[in-house]
DNA sequence: ACTTACCTTCCATTGAACGGAAGGGGTGGC
DNA sequence: GCCACCCCTTCCGTTCAATGGAAGGTAAGT
């Protein structure tokens, strides 16, 4: 059976990053035998590869590939220089992400030396409801995405937005005047301001995270807004 | 015969980011139903996604996959702000790579809104001998790896160096000044200048392409050099 | 309406995956 | 030094699930 290599591979994860061999069987539930032998041809293809210390690890022609996977191809390219100036111009963490189900999914990221503290990685996921850029993919999402987001306003912090009334509210003027903020709703000294990117669909978010927003929020909205267009319009040139 | 996915999985390439059923059935070698079966198994976890044209591309939770390989996660984290540096200091386009066989990998690069015609995206892979990269990378490999590269110097442009001699010299000029250099190597109208990464052992190489050379080299190569030290440093103390 | 090309489903055959068991290597406890 | 423990690797007879040829369905092109 195919989906016995598969299970393998699923045992990794962010915090999984490097597994024995029984760790394999035991997390993909396989007899150890199995397991080896799984193990053995997804290493000999590629897929995995071995530490000195005898831990496998995802290999890398499975790099490769995902790098082939659309998600990153059109979406980041685009976007790669703009997120550049965008933080040129700001000194701030800079995020893209898109909407993956009802999670943000972090696409690029770009930080400078030193950076508020950010939970976020290229790759990872968190709720819509706590980020700047999930708030912007929710606020353009589906009526049934949003429906099950609702379901699930989990708190993060003493700061999150869990009351599905006041997420509302905050849904409507995000498509009112076309930006998302936070305020330590993630972690704790860490606002961030977020814009959609493309026009009549939303394709992605666009945002930057900071210590703190009182000070020049209409600049960094003005500045996350013409990187936006910028990539909105990469993107269509390129189509 | 789990080998038989991964065929279909390596169907794939920088070329054909999508293929129909039929299409991955060809090119893996595999009976059409066969391809069909394993093609489905694969789509329900997430390995494969569908277009709306019936065309099969990778899936999300390969490219998640593939983020976790430790090429990227810290080596890519650890360089990213240095890139950075070093495209705001010399506004070229800026490649981070690996040695991966007898190739060159690109695990990152970095470009502005314009740039020198240049081939590498990030995950692909270009011969050693025709980059700057490649050439560094090449300087500091282990005998075997060398001796295998120069059974292949394929030419690619006119300016390729192809000579084992002259390649073997400039080798030696590599491991001697702590950089190396390619004039119009790899695509015409492109220069590059690359140093390693890492001091005793050789993990990485940086370098940036621009339309010339001849102007101020020397300045180049010390903002590379710093960048990589930067590089060095903080991977040393990630550890 | 005919041709071509692609996708999907079915099912009897068969040979390749399966996994229990046994052997080897390394480490730590006493 | 010896034993206990854990992990990795190899072997091999059984069996059951993958295999792929064939046939049916759909869509587009002429």
């Amino acid at each position: 059976m195919t989906s016995r290599a598969l299970d393998l591979l699923g045992a990794f994860d962010a915090e999984h990053r490097s597994l024995t061999l029984s760790e394999l069987a035991r997390r993909a539930g396989l007899p150890l035998a199995t397991a080896h032998r799984l193990v053995g041809e997804l290493h000999r293809w590629g897929a995995l590869s071995r530490l000195a210390s005898g831990e496998y690890v995802i290999g890398r022609r499975l790099w490769d590939l995902g790098l082939l996977a659309p998600v990153q191809s059109g979406l980041r390219q685009a976007a790669s220089p703009f997120l550049h100036d965008l933080y040129g111009a700001t000194l701030a963490t800079v995020h893209l992400a898109v909407r993956d189900g009802c999670e943000v999914l972090y696409v690029d990221r770009l930080a400078g030396h030193v950076s508020v503290p950010v939970v976020s990685a290229v790759g990872s996921r968190l709720p819509l409801h706590a980020t700047g850029v999930g708030k912007v993919l929710l606020a353009y999402a589906p009526e049934a995405v949003r429906a099950e987001a609702f379901g699930r306003l989990t708190r993060i912090t003493p700061y999150t937005v869990t009351q599905p009334a006041r997420l509302a509210e905050q849904l409507r003027r995000v498509r009112a005047e076309g930006y998302a903020t936070t305020g330590e709703e993630m972690s704790l000294g860490a606002c961030s301001v977020a814009v959609p990117v493309g026009g009549d669909s939303v394709v992605a978010a666009l945002g930057i995270v900071v210590p703190d927003l009182r000070r020049d929020k209409a600049r960094l909205v003005a500045a996350l807004q013409v990187a936006a267009r910028g990539i909105a319009r990469t993107l269509a040139s390129a189509e």
